[in-house]
DNA sequence: CGTAGCCTTGACCGCCCTCAAATTATGTGG
DNA sequence: CCACATAATTTGAGGGCGGTCAAGGCTACG
């Protein structure tokens, strides 16, 4: 189920006490469904809760003058989006569905009590941010200087590593409900040049994307073209060090104890 | 004092007690110098302390193969330098020094200490956290889609407001100790071009950057031809909700008393 | 079967890159 | 204070990646 992928994400930082994640788990418990493109968050929003993507992807976006989008997120099932709601107030990108979405809405309020309550579980949500702030900072690198074909190959990296992880790729491929003008929108690039290149890349026999369905032929060189390197995500087990709860001594799972604080 | 502009900026969030500025003071007691174009950490160094920048320029950036570099920020008297360093166990982008810098040094363990016993000073570091990424996701839409022009002008415009925030600006002007070369690989444009649009922005009269001593002519007029809106760097006063303190009376200065948890 | 949205293809154009060299700061030792 | 070396900025010429505009072909779905 997708919720525990989400707690299973949570807990590559810090190990959550039963309790924790029932809650965790309750918060999590109403589900609702959005259509395709609809607006889950507007720009300036004060965000009343944080969602929670079960299934379907959505984005998070700006809109440029002249009707240009640039998409500085996508948001897959298993995400948490935004966790910024019970931190900020107002947030300054708008996010919105790209396909059919069904979420968990966690009230603002329901979020400020757990991570009040429970510093791992802040800690944990904080650790969540700083993977999708270094996730912000490889995009940077993406549009700014890879080619259209290097660009499109890294982001269907990304996208198969992350659906990996929450286990929604079959063998060596995926489902991706989005258009080719989405895409463009992620990759700083127009609508015809994505067309170009998603060509090259079938030509090549890296990838092919179609009818929103994304095969991998050769995942090393996909890899390779795009220059991914997957650390970013922190999706792997460890290299992480487990954190001691305060008041308690470290869960049996530490092979590893840190002599200081941490 | 830099310290003091750091905390200010922490304490936008969420109102530390004397003695929690106190402990952050004192973790920023003893500082260090290193020249121009050093190293301060290298990608997957293992981060055993963060850094308070107290003057001089610094930067996060990646090496791209054929010796190009992309820089995804620009680290300003007042930044820290990795937060990380207390969450995440190994970074994946360096950071090193564009001019010479005098640094405040905070040990691993003694900030995992100081945020681990006050969730005050965990969520403010939460919430800085939150503004480096939204301010990633700014830079995405500067070198996706934006122009050579546009993209300088909205760099020139936020490194101002920054600056600004800490006291380093002089009427319409401040110090960016930094070489086009640098400016290029923060832009993700070629040195090359980047002398050229300066020369276009001084023609504009919208600002001049020579001798690493930036004028702004016409503020407006750089914003506009940006499309910079500073909403981004909450670096204004509220609207900042304050958080009640755990165990505490809100603090006599809140005049905005939130019902909720938050 | 028709319509709307999406994908595909072609022709042309411009922003920005590359390569190369000249000119100007910056800094160092004599 | 000057001679020299190094780094940074400026200027020029030519080319390519990707954008724009426009039309035609699919697909899906009612």
């Amino acid at each position: 189920m997708i919720v525990d992928a989400f707690i299973q994400r949570l807990e590559r930082f810090a190990a959550l006490t039963p309790d924790e994640r029932r809650s965790l788990r309750n918060a999590c418990a109403t589900a609702r469904s959005l259509p395709a493109r609809s607006e889950l968050l507007r720009e300036g929003d004060r965000a009343e809760s944080a969602h929670l993507i079960l299934s379907g992807f959505a984005c998070r976006y700006t809109m440029l003058p002249g009707r240009r989008r640039q998409i500085t997120a996508y948001l897959i099932p298993g995400d948490l989006c935004d966790v910024r709601a019970s931190v900020l107030d107002g947030i300054d990108q708008a996010v919105g569905t790209l396909s059919p979405v069904e979420l968990a809405s966690i009230p603002r309020e329901t979020l400020s009590w757990l991570t009040e309550r429970t510093p791992t579980l802040m800690r944990a949500m904080w650790w969540y941010t700083l993977v999708e702030e270094a996730t912000a900072r490889e995009w940077i690198l993406n549009v700014g200087h890879r080619t259209a074909l290097a660009r499109t190959a890294h982001l269907f990296c990304e996208l198969f590593a992350r659906l990996h992880a929450v286990g929604l790729t079959h063998q060596n491929a995926c489902e991706l409900p989005v258009t080719q003008a989405d895409l463009a929108d992620a990759l700083a690039l127009s609508p015809v040049h994505v067309n170009r290149t998603l060509m090259k890349l079938r030509a090549l026999k890296l990838a092919t994307f179609r009818h929103q369905h994304l095969t991998i032929h050769d995942l090393a060189g996909l890899q390779e073209a795009g220059g991914f390197r997957p650390g970013y995500l922190r999706l792997t087990a460890p290299p992480f060090a487990d954190v001691p709860r305060p008041g308690t001594t470290p869960a049996g799972r530490g092979d590893r104890v840190e002599t200081s604080m941490m």
